[in-house]
DNA sequence: AGTAAGTGGAGAATTAACTTCCATTTCCCC
DNA sequence: GGGGAAATGGAAGTTAATTCTCCACTTACT
């Protein structure tokens, strides 16, 4: 018995250590791309390498996603304590909201996740926790500054990032930034008060927008 | 050869008809709860009618479809067109947004019939090229009265429309009514100028929205 | 060179939906 | 009220997607 912790008891192997990470560069590609719906053997496949290679270094997709997404939900507790620490409580309030957006527009498996993927139920749990009494932060001091609404709270944040970053994934491949023209429509709807409409992204693709999500679903002669 | 039209030669027989309308009762409950995903075996099990009798009647699912959506679907039309001959156009605006929306969001099917479920293609592209120029008279009337932002166009409906029904279905028998806070936040998001935020109907529930879309995919051990 | 570690990918197991078949029941008209 | 066409139910065939396992073979390490 000579070994020591009772996970890693010996170092992996160098083709191991080199599939592992392969197949990690392609789960981070492929979750990106099509979220954390995309199957175990699509992801086998993208990173060249066999489905039980992929098993045998990650007992399932909870596992996997984890493993992927642990960084990059530490980055959105970064985010919100930077954005926390700005000088302009108001332009700390509106990068937040950009910043994470940003991240889970692009990233259609991060949305997944944030979101609340059944795949990533623990992974939030704890990240959950870490951020919400920042955003709360965010929220107060915008609205002690007097930029932000007063009757705001936490909860809507987040339902408001989760009605935004639906135009995230395919639909930001149609129409790249579309979501920032209704950020900008919702942010004027969270000032205190205005004198005259901000100025927006533009729509340009957002016709497409339904039929981009036509085409996101399955063919149907 | 002594039929008449190539469709319906015949009258159904009474069991037949009594069996068609219980079909179409049952599948305008089970849609508006589970959304056009629904199978067509539950429907069958819901009218207590076995799945070859709601087959023989509706070859496929667009069938059924189309003929339970289609009076909802001209329903909205006269909506929008309502709307249009309001004497205020700011109302009429409103008006058409809060009726739409509302039933989008508590008839789950509707609201994929609108946002573009491929099993309501033809039935929506018809009604799209009706309601489509109403939408856009509303707002330019609304733009010429000064109350909407000018550079509100057509689509943006579409989207904003997409983006609030998603509060509708699940999430809305969890906090009903929720959907009405965010069309609030972004109504104050559309006026061209405003002083004070407008009332925003209570977010009591909203806490639970993510959770209710766990709730609503599979368990997930 | 020997052996433990690692691998691939076919395929078993599961789940789920759509659709068809046909022996049986029900209605309609005479 | 009886004969024949119409309608029925639900079991079973079909197709498809996904997760996960097995084992004969290959590769790395000492």
């Amino acid at each position: 018995m000579k070994c020591v912790s009772s996970a890693s008891l010996r170092p992996l192997r160098a083709d191991a250590v080199r599939n592992r990470e392969k197949i990690l560069r392609a789960a981070a590609w492929v979750f990106a791309q099509r979220g954390l719906d995309a199957t175990l053997d699509e992801i086998a496949d993208a990173a060249e390498v066999g489905v039980a290679t992929l098993y045998r270094r990650f007992p399932d997709k909870d596992a996997l996603v984890a493993a992927l997404f642990e960084n990059s939900i530490n980055e959105f507790a970064a985010i919100a304590e930077r954005a926390r620490d700005m000088h302009d409580s108001w332009e700390g309030f509106v990068w937040f909201l950009e910043e994470a957006l940003d991240r889970q527009c692009v990233n259609r498996g991060l949305r997944d996740v944030v979101v609340g993927s059944p795949y990533a139920q623990e992974i939030m749990a704890s990240a959950k926790a870490r951020i919400v009494p920042v955003v709360m932060d965010l929220i107060q001091r915008a609205q002690r500054d007097g930029y932000l609404r007063a009757d705001l709270v936490e909860a809507d944040v987040s339902v408001l990032e989760m009605m935004i970053s639906s135009l995230g994934g395919e639909v930001n491949q149609f129409a790249p930034g579309l979501w920032r023209r209704y950020l900008g429509i919702i942010l004027d709807g969270l000032v205190v008060q205005r004198e005259a409409p901000s100025e927006l992204a533009p729509s340009q693709g957002g016709e497409l927008v339904l039929n981009a999500l036509h085409a996101s679903k399955h063919a149907h002669a």
